[in-house]
DNA sequence: TAATATTATATCAAGTTAGTAGGATTAATA
DNA sequence: TATTAATCCTACTAACTTGATATAATATTA
């Protein structure tokens, strides 16, 4: 399961998107608010998004956030990797977080490693996709023909 | 990431499916030294799995464990379920265990629900696929052509 | 300089994970 | 029938994670 925490980034930096044409950084308060996020956490969360150049934050009087880089080039994989750590159903499998299987004595012989590699692989494909112009942009509302 | 008490369950499984034609019952204890598992821990594992079907418990002397259906009809999906739980990224995308997301206000609005759909749609075919048959058979070996 | 925003650190309760301890129950066999 | 050897059951624990809250420091600007 994905954590509240990474569900909150996911959704606040939806938020930030679809309100930076205004050309000023969103508050905090703001986001908690119009998002029903506890403020105090989603300022840890917003502070951890900006640590990896998702976000650029603006301090003193009339600051905030605003988006690092174009929505083109935000996705979901970066996200949860920031706010929950490998996507990976095993260590052994996980491209960012690699670790070897305590329990498996050989990762070559391991029948089951195949199967999560594979997991990983379509994971990623569609969560790559998944960027935060696509998400915005209400494309992937029903087919494209028809 | 799966929990190590789930990959406990699939490599006793696994275990028992392999040892399976001595037409005995297998003893927790043997698994649990051949498979380096804590023997107490794995007690109650495979008690679970034989309370969801998955095996059949000998008690008294010669007791043990057998499998209680043919390995083509056990699959990592539902060892999964039973030891960890929803499968699915989101409460709202679960099959078994669906719940209502408490931070999205409509699921038919929600952008991020279609990605978790997709993301759940092939983890679960990939699992289906995935019996205790073809994961001790070393079919998955290589490719079939070539 | 007052107001308002982010930043930083510490703390906390509840839940989960990975295991351990100790014994009760059941069944074969000597 | 007594012993042995297996599963079964309940309770407990330490360490870690999750979802938050509290308090105060720092930066910007009107
Ligand atoms: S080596 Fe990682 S699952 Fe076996
Ligand atoms: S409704 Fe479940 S992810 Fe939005």
């Amino acid at each position: 399961m994905i954590s509240k925490r990474c569900k909150y980034a996911i959704k606040a930096i939806l938020y930030i998107a679809r309100h930076q044409d205004q050309k000023r950084p969103i508050f905090s308060t703001e986001i908690a608010e119009k998002e029903s996020i506890p403020k105090k956490f989603l300022e840890g969360i917003l502070r951890d998004l900006r640590n990896h150049s998702i976000l650029i934050s603006q301090r003193g009087r009339n600051g905030g956030y605003t988006l690092h880089r174009p929505t083109s080039e935000i996705n979901l994989i970066e996200i949860i990797r920031i706010m929950d750590g490998p996507i990976a159903l095993q260590p052994c499998v996980s491209l960012k977080y690699y670790a070897p299987c305590e329990e498996c004595i050989s990762e070559k012989d391991c029948v089951i490693r195949k199967v999560f590699i594979q997991v990983r692989d379509t994971t990623l494909d569609i969560f790559k996709n998944a960027t935060i112009e696509r998400l915005t942009s209400d494309y992937g509302e029903g087919n494209t023909a028809e």
